[in-house]
DNA sequence: AACGAAATTGAAAATCATTTTCAATATATA
DNA sequence: TATATATTGAAAATGATTTTCAATTTCGTT
């Protein structure tokens, strides 16, 4: 499974004279089977559940070669940990993040596209990056919490 | 000048059974007269240009007091560095950041709130906060870097 | 005006995610 | 297999912010 994103790595790793290694493959497999938004210590911890251990540096080192080849994108949200989360064949989105549960919920909007484009237009402002947070309680959490 | 601002501080000062001190005025009086988006660095140099010197935790403490009641914000964007800007009497809005020369442009779009209203309503979600942050070249820059 | 309880100050140390350093180890090409 | 080059990971560094704590200041009460 996941035979593009390995293959895309590995022609990543061979293009930059770089070299494959066990501990790059494992992050990667760790990467690969996880669900969006991980954090380095996530994939520490996945990576380590097993006998041999893999450092922090070498998950910093290595998500960064992931980012890089395309197949990731790092997030940042407001507590100050980065994230990953696939890119490949993904869109481009925003997110709805719950601050109570962390569950986070993807969004994309024409209408808020267009505003944008309307607004860089009129500020002569040229788009590199942008990022679209929301954050709040999710549906399971305001009902727990009682919000009507 | 800024009277208004100076008796809020005041008045929040005594009512949390707090002291006023040269230190806090000196802090507030900075941020008072500054521009918009300042860093805790900012006010640091900027309320030590004279003899008397004041301390980096000072600054970090007094700008969490002037944020508290009510006169400042916290912002942060992509830069690890946390920046207060002016809330009294201002409204709800995002930013366009220049990535080459740091301009800060503020902006609302009644489209967008709009459309994020539709959003929360799809999603079930209940606002606390949200940010938007468009990351680009100004006009100047994208002139002096050649972008068409 | 002086007293004294309580708050404040700021230098130094701690925090915490991430990065850098560097000696030991692994990979890949000849 | 030899060798040049890249990789690893423990430990130290980083950098913004926070915490600690002994010395100092504030302010209501004598
Ligand atoms: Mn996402
Ligand atoms: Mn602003
Ligand atoms: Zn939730
Ligand atoms: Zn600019």
């Amino acid at each position: 499974m996941r035979t593009e994103e390995r293959q895309i790595f590995g022609e990543y790793i061979k293009s930059e004279g770089l070299k494959e290694t066990a501990p790059r493959n494992r992050i990667l497999n760790a990467f690969l089977n996880s669900e969006d938004h991980v954090s380095a210590e996530d994939i520490y911890l996945l990576v380590n559940r097993g006998k041999r251990k893999v450092g922090f540096t070498t998950v910093y080192r290595t998500m960064k070669l992931i980012s890089d080849c395309g197949l990731a994108r790092e997030v940042m949200f407001d507590d100050g940990i980065a994230r990953f989360e696939h890119t490949l064949g993904r869109k481009h989105h925003h997110h709805l993040i719950c601050t109570r549960c962390r569950k986070v919920i993807e969004f994309t909007s024409k209408t808020m596209e267009d505003a944008e484009q309307a607004l860089l237009k009129k500020n002569e402002f040229e788009l590199q990056y942008h990022k679209y947070e929301i954050f709040g309680l999710c549906k399971a959490c305001r009902e727990q919490v009682g919000h009507k």
